[in-house]
Parts: C-alpha cells; structure tokens; sequence
DNA sequence: GTGAAAGCGCTAACAA
DNA sequence: TTGTTAGCGCTTTCAC
C-alpha cells in the first residue's frame, strides 16, 4: 500500500478510499492510483483488513462427515449463492469430535468467518458440557435441533417419509419393512415418523422385526437385507432412509435371488446420482440439495448483513421420484 | 487480552507467553492467567495473530468441481492429516472459473492460508493471460500439470490404465472399447496411455469407433452403450475412465438385453463406495483416495514449515480390484 | 478531495 | 521472569 502511495504520488489513505470508495476520490488520481495499482500488481491484504473492519466475508460450512457423498451437490449449492454476495465458503468436518468443534469454533470467534452454516445431525457434545462455547456469531442451522435456537433452513423429512409411504400404500403393498439411520437424528426421526403414520392412516404399521435401525450406509442395507431374505413372512416393500443404504438391500436381495419390484418394492431416500443408474433403477424421495443449499446460505448472509431475514425457518418440500424398483405386490397383479 | 492481563495483574505480554511460550513464565504466573481465562472464556483472536506473524495454521485446497463424489475420501485424508499437525483446511471449489481462481489465490497472497494443495486438472486460464496470479506461497499439486512447476503427489494413472488393460487381456478379450475423459486432463490422458500401450503389447488396439471421450459421467456411459450395442461387431469388453460412467455404461447395456460380463465385461476407475454393490459388482482400479489426500497434505506442511521434504514427486500406486463385472469373453469358454 | 494519525489484537525484540 | 513498546497492513475519523 505505501509503496503504491508513493509511485502514485498519493498518500496511502488516497489509495484505500480509490479502492474501497471509488466516488470519494477525483477522477484523475483514482486513475492515476489504479494505473499503479494495474502495474505492480498490488493485492489488498485480507487478512489486515479482516483485523480493521472485523468482517471476513467468509462463511464457515461446519458437517459432520465429509465423506458422505450427500453433501457434495449442498455445497456446490452453497458456494455458488455465497460467491453471488461475494462471501468464500470454509468448509470443515467435525467428525462430531468435540475437540474438533472447539476448533472450529474458534475460528468463528477470531472472526475469521462471519457466519456458520451447520449441518447439524447428532446435538454436539460440546454444548452439553459447556453453552459458552456457541460463538455469538449469525447462525443458520440446516437439521432442526431443538437443543439450539436459531434460523433454520431444512428439509421436510416428515413429508419425506410420508411420500415414501403413501407411494407404497397406493401400490397395494401393506406389509413394509423400514431401514431406518439414528434414530436420534432429527432428520431420521422425522423420516420414521412421517413413514408411520402415513402407514397408520391405512390401518399399518411396520413391526418391529422388519425394523432395522443403524449407521445408514451400505452395509446397513446388506443386513437388513439378510434378514429380510430370511424371513417366514418377509415383506412385500421396503424403505430405505437413504440412497446407499437402498444400494446395499438391492445388491444383496437381487444376490438372494429376490426380483425387485416383482417380489418386493425399494424405495430410496436422497435421489444421489448414481439412483437412475442401477438396474432397476431406483424409486427414491428426490431432496433438492442445491437448492437447500442456497437458500441456507442466503439466510445466513441476510443475517450477517442484517437484511430483512422474513421467516426464520425455511422448510423446503422434497419429492417423490417413481423409477423402477417399486410396483404393486404380487397379490395385486 | 488485556482484560485478562489486568484481571490477572499481569501485562498483556505475559499473557501471550502464558499461552504460546508457557515455560518461560513462572509457574504461579502461568498458573494465575490460565486460571483468568478459564473464567472468562477468553479466546485468542487468529486473525491478529495472523497479521502479526504472518501464519495462519490453515490450507486451502482447491478442486474444480466439488460436486464430484470422488473428493469426498480425498478430502477427509487431508482434513485428518491436516489437523494431526494443527492445521485446518478450507475447500473451494474454482469451478475452472478464473475469476473465482483468482479470487481464491488473493485469500493466499493475503495469507489467509499457509498453503495450496492443487488438484488442478486442466491447466487454468489464469496461468495463460497472467503468470503472476500464481502466488509465491507453498504449493503441491495433486495432478501432473506440465505447465506448472510444483512438487505433486499424484496418481500413478499410467499403471492404472495398464491393469486394467492387462487384467483385460489375461482373460482373454481382444476386441475392446474404451471410455475416455478429456484427454487435455493428464490424469485422462495418462490412463489412455496405459491402457493402449498395454494393449499393443499384445498387438491389440482400440478401433477409433470404440474409443468414447466426453466429459466422464452417467450420460457420456449411457452413449457409449447405446453405440456399443447397436454396433456390428461389438467389443467382449469396456474400459471406462470412472466408475460412474461404468455405471452409466452398466445400466444400457442391461437395458438393451446384453449380459455382464457373459456378453460383455466391464472395467471402472476409483472403486467408489457403491461399486462393491453393482449387480454384478464392479471391477475397477481402486485408487487409494484418502491415503493420496494424506501424502499431499504432509508434503505441503512439510514444504511450509521447511522441514526435509525428500522427493518432490509422489506416485501413489492404484490397485485393481477384480470382482464380477469381467470375465473371459464368451469365446474363451 | 486529500493527508495525518489512531488503532484493530496480537507477538517479539529489547529493557529492566 | 516480566514489562514496555513498536508495528503487522489496513480503514476511518478528523483536520486541512
């Protein structure tokens, strides 16, 4: 900054203002200053300006398994409303380890970030040994969770679940069988009761030996899917809480030598890209992850810059996408 | 921190020893600030931390799509590298954008990261119009880029098209379609480079009308099968650049009737999590994502904080994994 | 319209 | 062992 001051012939609070507010400075000195500014090849320095002003434009992505492919289309979401406002997105995983969401946290208090956007599943364990440790900073969360009071923007898994069921139920098929993830998750937990009782409204219900309850992935489905194979009176359908869990049941069914939809109808959960692609290709609850994404980070950028935020909880609609691999039961055909 | 001195009685250098340098401060001196600080939930600010020493603990790792399920297993190696070593990472997808290239080397020039870990693919359109957007800092490269001089932990895509390549031929195809990305991407280009002069060895090639090049994905598979299966003298079997565009490829040609791997075998790239749950399961080359993220991290921390780097390229090996999707063609048995 | 100067919160050199 | 102080690079009053 001096040594642009000097070439230029200015001085340096001349350069600050002919780059943070053009209109205050003459014509021809800005020129002049952005004339140097083009040939030194100048950058402001973010960081001090971080320190003065105590805003970072940066916004931090907190969730709690990276790995989980899921994310990936959210983020992309996320970045691309968030670079439209000019904010950089950090993105971390917790691996829900308390001593990782300290740092985390940390970082939002330096204000190295001005907002958090948390996808929170499980209540983190910091807050329950010490509530200090939420940073005042603006927050939105992307899961309910009734132990944090903020903003939020998630999606309807109670709907989620009901599409699934009502699907089912319109099919004809009335013995069902559901792979559910931790229970304790307010997103599963909204699944499973959406599914219930949208089943209750036509006099079912899933029994508890064709309740499966687990860590959602692959190896989830294959199980559930071994015990559905041999079960004395198996079900005609079954709901997976997620696309990869639904991947593992049918890998494991069609190994059984069961015929999906002819012997029983899967439905999935999350739409993931791979769905239309497997054989048969997969009827799932479409989530709009993008979508939720960007109207995630746009509320927090609202709160951030104190806009009018309107509601203060966002719930986006997911929907049912019909593919092949549920049909009416057999008795119906 | 000077309320935290002033309540502790001490001056605010103390406090900072107290915290950074704790043995050289008293005991009773160190244990009275601690003390302070634990009541009053002080926090040191990183980022006048920052602008004073100039290190900011963090490392930005930019992708040029995130969406890309492959990242995710890539990322977590390097977060949990990262953090062994008490740095974090902040992910930014570049969208092979320039603008937000740029954008993203400021945050580095500004140091607001220590360091750049690269997975640049094609070689970006800043370093054509402008060859001091690079910015002096720490980098590593995930990929090969001939036009940019870095040490690199990369893939060894060479060998990896060769298995796949040589597992093809030692069953027996001769007659055999490939599925490519673009070429201009080294990782592409390296991966067809093996594959066919693996194949010359045994004086086999891949036809021109066999050889599919796109951008790698469900729709580039599904293109490829359709002109595979309505070709007059189909191939015994596939090579195809992902696992995703294997799935693609999987999911027609089950549609237009032929079998795999009786009709047809079929070979991916990566070993993404639902290849092991294809029906029939998928052979691919594995790539050791998680372990290839952690070797890159470590070298960039390494080149950063000065220590011996050793060599400045690292090739990590993939590894084929044969499951049901290959067989000896119909011929052969 | 422009410049001088204070200060964001911290660290480190130097002094005591 | 501890305190004083300069200053990291910038923005923003307040004078001129």
């Amino acid at each position: 900054l001096h040594d642009v001051a000097r070439s230029a012939g200015v001085s340096i609070a001349t350069v600050s203002r002919a780059l943070s507010q053009p209109d205050t400075v003459r014509k021809e000195t800005r020129d002049r200053v952005l004339q140097v500014i083009q040939e030194t090849g100048y950058r402001t320095n973010q960081v001090a300006v971080q320190l003065r002003t105590g805003t970072s434009r940066s916004l931090m992505v907190l969730v709690s398994d990276i790995t989980n492919a899921f994310y990936a289309e959210f983020f992309k979401g996320i970045e691309d409303y968030a670079r439209s406002r000019g904010y950089i997105i950090l993105i971390g995983d917790t691996s829900e380890d308390p001593s990782s969401e300290q740092d985390y946290f940390d970082l939002l208090s330096s204000k190295k970030a001005d907002g958090l956007l948390w996808n929170v599943d499980a209540t983190p364990q910091v807050l329950a040994t010490d509530s200090r440790t939420l940073p005042g900073t603006p927050l939105v969360l992307c899961n309910a969770n009734d132990r944090i009071d903020a903003p939020t923007v998630r999606i309807d898994n109670d709907l989620g679940g009901r599409l699934a069921a009502e699907h089912l139920i319109g099919l004809g098929h009335r013995r069902v069988a559901q792979v559910c993830g931790p229970i304790a998750h307010d997103s599963i937990a909204r699944r499973y009761a959406g599914f219930t009782s949208e089943l209750a409204k036509s006099g079912c219900s899933v029994p508890d030996d064709l309740t499966f309850a687990g860590k959602l992935g692959i190896e989830l489905g294959r199980d559930a899917a071994e015990q559905i194979a041999r079960h004395p009176d198996p079900p005609t359908a079954v709901f997976a809480h997620n696309d990869v869990t639904a991947i593992g049941l049918l890998h494991t069914l069609l190994n059984r030598g069961l015929r999906v939809p002819d012997d029983i109808s899967l439905v999935g959960y999350d739409d993931m890209p791979y769905a239309p692609a497997m054989t048969p290709d997969l009827t799932t609850v479409r989530l709009p992850r993008r979508r939720w994404g960007a109207a995630a980070c746009k509320m927090l950028i609202d709160v951030i810059e104190r806009n009018d935020v309107g509601q203060t909880e966002i719930i986006i609609a997911p929907e049912l996408k019909v593919r092949g691999s549920s049909a009416p039961p057999r008795s119906m055909r």
